[in-house]
DNA sequence: GTCTGCGCTGTAAACGATTACAAGAACGAT
DNA sequence: ATCGTTCTTGTAATCGTTTACAGCGCAGAC
């Protein structure tokens, strides 16, 4: 036998399909009617159907949450705050991944006006003119957890890179370390290309000395260590500053292999300041890019979003602080 | 202006709905009439209501993974070989997290009933009647990644932690180390039960003498501290095994803390494989308990059960290996 | 006793798609 | 020229809810 459906809980409860969608919404009722539908429901084992609810009122009161790789830490924390804000709402949170392409990220833009979700919150690893235009024609709300340009128009929450690269080169400076090198993740990313200009203006502006930058091929702890070995292999840097932490890691097991101490002769600092930073050994001296914050004030954008669509798109920026654990002296 | 609907379309295109209903679902139509509804469409940019139209075949075409705990590698790795499967099938993957409590997820499995989803893969942390009863009333297809009881007749792709504990303790014995510590998981929860029987089971079999278990007060790395502080406090023994990646992890940097060597001093062992087991310093000993393969497996069942729901529940169980690293001498 | 007003409840029309069925067109065979 | 097939297209019912609207009963005011 199939579920049952409202038709179902009506004629068990010998009342109109309307007085049981009433009852199921909390609204007036005298308390037999109330008495009489609940018992229906109950002896049907009734759940209503979401499909059909959400056809009809336009809303699914879900809300999804898309990142690029569900093997970054940085995520789970991101995930966590925007849970949290969500469920207080009302919403379930569903997350989906998108492949590190911008046309991936495209393709579940679009799809959104399927009607998937009531909203998303995406936070992409690429941008382009196609992205921005697919975000604005969504008919869904968006917000973006990342940089986009100004004249996007678009909801954005976004960390301050070049202000936590700063923070970072400040640390290894107050404790001796100027030879810094900077293993960056791919520049043609939104977060690649932010963290370049961090360093490209902490070089000019703390006078930096040369000591090596390295793009690696991804954000990944595998090309942590692929770059890590590219790196030593020409300069010997008392520093280094990662993009992420799955590079900083990486790059700390390829200083291991060459045989070097951190934090005595290299140190190192990620960025990110996410779960893998408390982990790794030694523990990760790592920027906070506010990963919870710009997942609670994204969540709490989007929820404003819903409720009042013709609002004028806010950019915030949450500022970075530094966490200093042992990889750094 | 809001979206388009098939209506819309239909006028637009001077057709009717039907036909263009047809034409989007690609069945038989003249060229011309393909090209008068994609004309249509394309000038519109309809895009089907994904809602509406699973209310109408009954099929969301999503399924759910529900794991609980996003910050536990471990469901990393399934869940990128769950999403392999289920999108080569032409099914979106969406993501849930439930909490720790048993109550949690059996709300969950209740509420697919609403038809979020096709089907819904379920890693449970816990598992009671109320759950077991959930599942097998649940209107939907669930299987199960974890280890439920033979009788409650539902599809189960599960590891053999008694097994890979063994795995743990031949390769430590094999290496000399024979006092030989564990440190658990809560022993309510399916995985703990499991490990705590591999060991206990172990320990018989291979006559080990006692040196020290824990509890750990759950499968994560702050757990890990404190139950390696714990440990330490009484006990000096010359291997530990973990009941997953983190507590490990977490065990070697209280280690660290007492000044002893992984692995000249102690050994360690973790279990779940996953990417931190690489990732950690030194890189961990871990007993591979084939979470890639359980989620592609489950994925596969959960597919095939859409496909015929009356064949008999399937129970899989999938072999653990040892991934020998450098935290085992 | 009649009338007004209020509060419940039921009937039926949406929401936006798919699809069974019928009708019309085109075409070939007789 | 007629008939029967086949192929395409349109009409309308349907999925399971919510909700506007109308109807009904009952209480209180005159």
């Amino acid at each position: 036998m199939s579920r049952p459906t409202i038709a179902g809980v009506a004629s068990a409860a010998g009342v109109s399909v309307a007085s049981v969608s009433r009852v199921l919404n909390g609204l007036p009722a005298t308390a037999e009617m109330v008495e009489r539908v609940q018992r229906a429901v109950e002896d049907l084992g009734y759940v209503p159907d979401s499909r059909a609810r959400s056809l009809k009122v336009g809303r699914t009161f879900q809300l999804t949450l898309a990142v690029a790789d569900v093997g970054n830490p940085v995520y789970v924390t991101m995930m966590r705050a925007v849970e949290e804000v969500v469920s207080a709402a009302g919403y379930r949170l569903v997350v989906t991944t998108t492949g590190p392409e911008v046309v991936d990220e495209v393709a579940l833009v679009r799809g959104m006006a399927r009607g998937y979700a009531d909203g998303l919150v995406i936070s992409p690893l690429r941008v382009d003119d196609d992205l921005i235009k697919s975000i604005r024609e969504c008919d869904v709300p968006v917000v973006v957890a990342g940089n986009v340009p100004a004249k996007a128009g678009v909801d954005t929450v976004r960390a301050n890179s070049p202000k936590g690269v700063a923070l970072a080169v400040e640390h290894l400076l107050a404790k001796g370390r100027d030879r810094i090198a900077f293993v960056n993740g791919p520049v043609d990313t939104v977060p690649g290309a932010a963290r370049a200009k961090g360093f490209a203006d902490a070089t000019k502006h703390y006078n930096l000395k040369a000591a090596g930058a390295i793009e690696a091929a991804d954000f990944t702890f595998a090309a942590g260590r692929a770059a890590g070995k590219q790196l030593f292999k020409k300069s010997r840097p008392s520093a280094v500053i990662c993009a992420n932490d799955l590079l900083a890691v990486g790059v700390m097991h390829e200083l291991a292999a060459y045989g070097l101490q951190v934090p005595a002769e290299v140190a190192v600092i990620g960025m990110d300041d996410s779960e893998l930073a408390e982990q790794s050994f030694p523990p990760l001296t790592s920027v906070n890019l506010g990963s919870a914050e710009r997942g609670r004030r994204a969540a709490e954008l989007l929820l404003a979003r819903i409720e009042d669509d013709t609002r004028t798109p806010r950019r915030i920026v949450v500022q970075p602080t530094l966490s200093v654990r042992r990889s750094t002296p």
